[in-house]
DNA sequence: GCGTTAATATGAGTATACTCATTTTTTGGG
DNA sequence: CCCAAAAAATGAGTATACTCATATTAACGC
């Protein structure tokens, strides 16, 4: 019954076509495939919702055995927090890219930064809610709050602390370090807590949220004062 | 059945006195019943940690069908979140009762309420992780961070915005209003986490950190200054 | 007591995430 | 080409949280 599936359609057409090139046959058929749970993945969890979708259906429309998907993936939720991994990635790539972001003001920096992740996440939002708690686990790589624990070698907690090394060196904060880290990583959960649970227009109560809390913050932080 | 003796039932007459306890047999056995359980979660996961024990053993801990164990809580982890919420309460009264707690400073204040409830869960601390984040889903009810969408109606934040309102009232803070509860309610979170991660001995480290944190909040509010 | 109704208990059954021993495929050296 | 070892795929099997139709028990009016 098996080997009805999987077929390499080309029989090697002799050894001197396929030069082994750098990706190899084997790397390449395991992008392939990865690249396949993942569209199967997004397209169900989109469509019926992270809890609703079975691992058997992912690997259905994957083309692929129900036990290759865990060779990929260690859990179904791993599968799902893959996908915010890469929007995370994407939003550091773009900040890097834009000379406008990294010039203004750290408040400013920071609205961008959180809007542009939040309209990025949006298409997950169904079931977002259900898996980056996880991040939050004791043990997860992905836990912004376990600093001391685990070295800062997190590429995500090294860009807030990039950014906010900045703002210590052009004096817009003081200089808070670790701490600093710590706080605006929690800041960061907050919001993302609140957009989860925003069911206004647009998100708009979470991007008044958003802005409220940095207005405040700054101007708690550079004139001591609380009449905003 | 109980004695056989006659009794003759009346219509109404409710001056009857009939029964003579309240609770009646079924209230008293639930009670029992539950007490079991409740008994033989916390043994187990004690003993064997959140994951590892299963709902077959709890029941057969407790003298019960498996079936049954579902009638009283809807999921295992609500039966873990049962200890939490009992905590909560038991620190919330321990306040109120405390006088010296209640004309301290807020940070003071503060201070003592976080410890005193991270002694208090400190025995669940193995099952804790796996099962306080849930309390994050947006649709928890202990979900801190949804006030808007919740009316506040939840005990635990209830007493923060009582809190808050009090030290408002003193104007030992600036009248941040929801915002406040929030912001308490996340800074906690932020705390819960950092000390289910901190490995030093007597969980020193969260202490210094809650230190730091409330003394530079403190300080920031009050003078606008940051040289703590 | 007896009958009726509602609350509660039961445990076999179900769904599904995940494991693992086995099979298939790829690679690389002779 | 062929073979052996490594990598990857496979799918039947396992564990377990949870459901549900049925059975048992309590409550109460007569």
């Amino acid at each position: 019954m098996a080997t009805s599936t999987k077929r390499p359609a080309r029989k090697q057409s002799t050894s001197s076509r396929s030069t082994k090139k750098a990706p190899g046959k084997r790397a390449k058929s395991k992008e392939q495939t990865k690249a396949r749970i993942l569209n199967a993945a997004l397209e169900l969890f989109g469509k019926k919702g992270f809890y609703k979708t079975t691992t058997k259906e992912i690997s259905q429309k994957a083309r692929i055995a129900e036990g290759t998907l865990f060779n990929y993936f260690k859990t179904k939720e791993d599968l799902a927090l893959y996908f915010f991994e890469t929007e995370l990635q994407t939003c550091i790539d773009w900040y890097y890219k834009d000379d406008y972001v990294q010039a203004a003001p750290l408040p400013e920096k920071l609205f961008a930064l959180v809007q542009h992740y939040l309209d990025r996440i949006e298409p997950y939002q169904e079931f977002i809610g259900a898996v980056y708690l996880r991040a939050l686990q004791p043990r997860s790589k992905l836990n912004p709050l376990s600093l001391e624990v685990q070295e800062l070698r997190i590429r995500e907690l090294k860009f807030i602390r990039d950014i906010l090394d900045e703002a210590e060196e052009k004096e817009e904060v003081p200089p808070f370090g670790e701490f600093g880290v710590y706080a605006l990583g929690l800041g960061f959960m907050g919001i993302l807590t609140y957009w989860l649970n925003d069911r206004s227009e647009g998100k708009e109560n979470t991007l008044a949220l958003l802005d409220r809390a940095l207005t405040l913050a700054n101007s708690v932080l550079r004139q001591g004062g609380w009449e905003w």
